[in-house]
DNA sequence: AGCACGCCGACT
DNA sequence: GTCGGCGTGCTC
């Protein structure tokens, strides 16, 4: 390898690419990807540091001669380099750009010059600033310096860019003048305190015999010799047998050699009370990031955990790039989480990025959840993981829910066309006679979902996007995907028909049954709407465990993780809502999110009930989940994914092309497709079809599957149709691509 | 980001 | 002519 493609620096959008260098014979033996080195840079070939993503014998560029890298740079163990060999691994394996790439992994970089900010002060020699003044008023090519001077002796100490902004100068105004020595250049490091909670020690921790055996084996596997791989392990715990305090066992051990912890929490579920039980256990030694976090804050987290003051640091799926310096547990809680999958560029999947850092640092991956993924499972089955089963609730006394599976066809001919079944009515009735509480699930937000002409049969759709929009209480219709608003129309915008109305069935429509149903009852509701002021979330949970309602109503999020002693009866009003997608991926979903809403109820020593109301009570998923029998779920999805060819079976690969006209969006998925056609003739492909939203924002949507067994076959189609995008298309047509296996 | 290059008005 | 401020563009 005669030359080395580097990456300077990436604070700078301009910078943003690879310099190639030559790479001397003495330093031919030292140089890999990842190796930090200095190189000459700029006219003045100033020293720069910069990391080597590239080593290659082609030589991509033709300018003048090239320079050579000047010194390797010895580190004893920097986690920056690890970090950077994991954005060149992320680049390989999901095909984004590298720069996207680093910047995922290391959004420090850039952050850091946002907390330490310039600011810039007058000299408290006024004399001095005087006479530059002075001087600067008399020539008419120095008013930049008038206004930053008169800007600043207005107010002292202002940043960089607010002077840069209001007085529109450039920045060599300001260099020129702390050169006269009238201005100073002040670097005022902002210091925030991280909330620190002091942890009440190490409480003892009863474990039952299965979780100590499986803390005993996965101990005893991380203690390996270290050039013995580790293989990840998978923990199929039903709900409530107790995985947290596994990870936590798990912590102590690796935290007892000097080794730091990172622990996957899906946001969602990244609750003050999960953090506190991580801090009530390791104190001090945890930190946390999540989305709330300002851009500093979540640098100063970083920052902690890189010098050594954290030691466990608990987030969602960005904390896997936490720079600990020596790494020895990754944990990812409710592995099955589809929030583990980024929806933005390195579309990366946090197991598949955790299964590569754990490899680079030497450190045990753990994967935690009741319902394991297809991919997961199978891996396990076919022992690429470790497979580990908590079969046993954790606490004795707690009883397993009865659970009923309601045919909501057979409640229809007899007559009942409430939303409630008989049963769920019954059950309702007694729990709130008892004063137990009740959570009614459904999956489904607004009042009415879609809101139609009774005339015309027409649905009022977003102007911008393919959708119904939806209905709220308030007579407003909005559009969930690009926010559009419009009051409730008086007649139908299609034919004028003053008759129209919603159907469907959506949280507030619920609220207000179960008010009218039950009158007197106290409802709380939980979705996207009432959850999105800052702290509403955790609000609602805390009011409702407090006792303040009787029912709580909510979509998804109320159905993970969250405990309430006092619940007794669990409605799940429409459990195939998420089973009629088109998603290959439509019966896992609806299957965890039973098995998920089905563990809610009877958390405490009462017994509980769950109601599964549905339209096809005999489908598997729904059984296995009323079951909870993810075994019998398992065989009968594997099935179904054997006979279609779906992951984990095979490898698959979305290609989405989007533009603002229909026309090129389409010309441009059939020429993909041809492509592959004749490129890759043994390929299976799907479609091209226009996606399940075919237009969003204005911009047309088409999408396209292609399948292959060999992921490095997709990653060559991938590459090229990107080729074929930017000779033909390039600016016009935006490609995005998914992977899944 | 940081540096040099070059444009342009002002001063000896 | 030359000096110096200030914007612009490039860095293998």
């Amino acid at each position: 390898m005669r030359y080395a493609n580097v990456i300077v620096d990436i604070s700078a959008g301009q910078l943003d690419r690879c310099f190639q260098y030559r790479i001397p014979p003495s330093l031919a033996s030292q140089v890999q990807i990842g190796t930090p080195v200095y190189v000459p840079f700029g006219r003045g070939n100033r020293r720069t540091r910069g990391y080597i993503v590239e080593l290659t014998d082609r030589q991509d560029y033709a300018g003048c001669e090239m320079k050579e890298l000047s010194e390797v740079i010895q580190t004893e163990v920097a986690v920056e380099d690890q970090l950077v060999q994991l954005a060149v691994w992320m680049k390989q394996r999901y095909g984004s750009t590298l720069n996207q790439c680093l910047k995922t992994v290391m959004p420090v970089k850039e952050k850091v010059r946002t907390v330490q900010k310039r600011f810039y002060e007058l000299s408290p020699d006024q004399s001095l600033v005087e006479q530059v003044l002075t001087q600067a008023r008399k020539r008419s090519n120095s008013q930049g310096r008038v206004r930053v001077l008169e800007a600043l002796q207005m107010q002292d100490h202002q940043s960089e860019e607010q002077l840069l902004q209001s007085q529109q100068v450039g920045k060599s105004v300001l260099k020129g003048l702390v050169a006269t020595g009238a201005i100073r250049e002040v670097c005022t490091q902002s210091f925030r305190t991280p909330s620190v909670l002091q942890g009440e020690g190490a409480k003892p921790v009863r474990l039952n015999d299965q979780q100590k055996l499986v803390v005993e084996e996965i101990t005893a596997r991380m203690d390996r010799p270290v050039d013995q791989p580790k293989k990840p392990c998978l923990i199929h715990g039903i709900t409530g047998s107790g995985k947290t305090e596994v990870y936590m066992e798990l912590i102590a051990h690796v935290l007892a050699q000097g080794r730091q912890a990172i622990v996957l929490i899906p946001e969602i579920a990244l609750t003050y009370q999960t953090v506190m039980r991580f801090y009530r256990r390791f104190g001090d030694q945890v930190a946390t990031i999540h989305s709330r976090l300002s851009a500093g804050e979540r640098f100063d987290q970083f920052e902690r955990a890189r010098q050594g003051v954290a030691s466990v640091m608990i987030g969602p799926r960005s904390a896997l790039f936490t720079p600990f310096p020596d790494l020895g547990l990754i944990v990812i809680d409710e592995e099955h989480e589809s929030a583990y999958k980024s929806e933005t560029m390195p579309r990366y999947h946090a197991r598949e990025v955790a299964v590569k850092r754990a490899e680079m640092a030497q450190a045990m991956l753990v994967l935690g959840s009741a319902t394991p993924s297809m991919e997961s499972y199978h891996r396990a089955i076919s022992g690429t993981y470790e497979l580990y089963c908590l079969t046993r609730r954790a606490s004795k006394d707690s009883i397993l829910a009865t659970t009923h599976v309601v045919d909501m066809r057979k409640e229809l001919e007899a007559g009942n066309r409430s939303i409630f079944s008989g049963t769920l009515q019954t059950l309702m009735e007694d729990r709130l006679a008892r004063k137990e509480q009740i959570l009614l699930f459904l999956n489904r937000r607004g009042y009415n979902s879609v809101v139609s002409c009774r005339s015309c049969g027409e649905p009022i759709q977003c102007p911008h996007c393919d959708v119904a929009l939806t209905a709220h209480i308030g007579w407003r219709l909005t559009c969930h995907y690009c926010g559009y608003s419009i009051p409730m129309p008086k007649s139908c915008p299609a034919c004028g028909s003053p008759y129209i109305s919603g159907f469907g069935l959506g949280t507030e429509k619920v609220q207000m049954l179960v008010e009218k149903q039950f009158p007197g009852v106290r409802t709380l509701r939980m979705d996207m709407d009432t959850t999105s002021r800052k702290e509403g979330h955790q609000d609602i949970l805390s009011r409702f465990g407090a006792g303040e309602a009787d029912i709580l109503i909510g979509t998804q999020m109320i159905v993970k993780g969250h405990d309430f002693p006092n619940v007794t009866l669990m409605g799940i009003l429409a459990a195939d809502m998420s089973l009629h997608s088109s998603n290959y991926m439509a019966s896992e979903r609806t299957f965890q999110l039973l098995t998920q809403a089905a563990g809610r109820a009877g958390r405490g020593s009462k017994a509980g009930d769950v109601v599964i109301q549905t339209y096809s009570p005999d489908h598997y998923s729904i059984q296995a989940a009323a079951r909870q029998d993810y075994g019998a779920f398992y065989g009968e999805e594997m099935k179904f994914r054997q006979l279609m060819q779906y992951p984990p079976v095979m490898g698959m690969m979305a290609i989405l092309v989007t533009s603002a006209e229909e026309t090129l969006a389409e010309a441009a998925i059939q020429a993909d497709a041809s492509l592959i056609a004749e490129g890759y003739p043994m390929l299976q492909q799907i479609g091209p079809t226009a996606a399940p939203v075919s237009r969003m924002k204005d911009i047309y949507r088409k999408l396209l599957y292609v399948k292959s067994p060999e992921h490095e076959i997709l990653l060559e189609v991938k590459q090229r149709i990107e080729r074929l995008h930017q000779e033909l298309y390039s600016e016009k047509v935006q490609l995005i691509f998914d992977l899944c296996e």
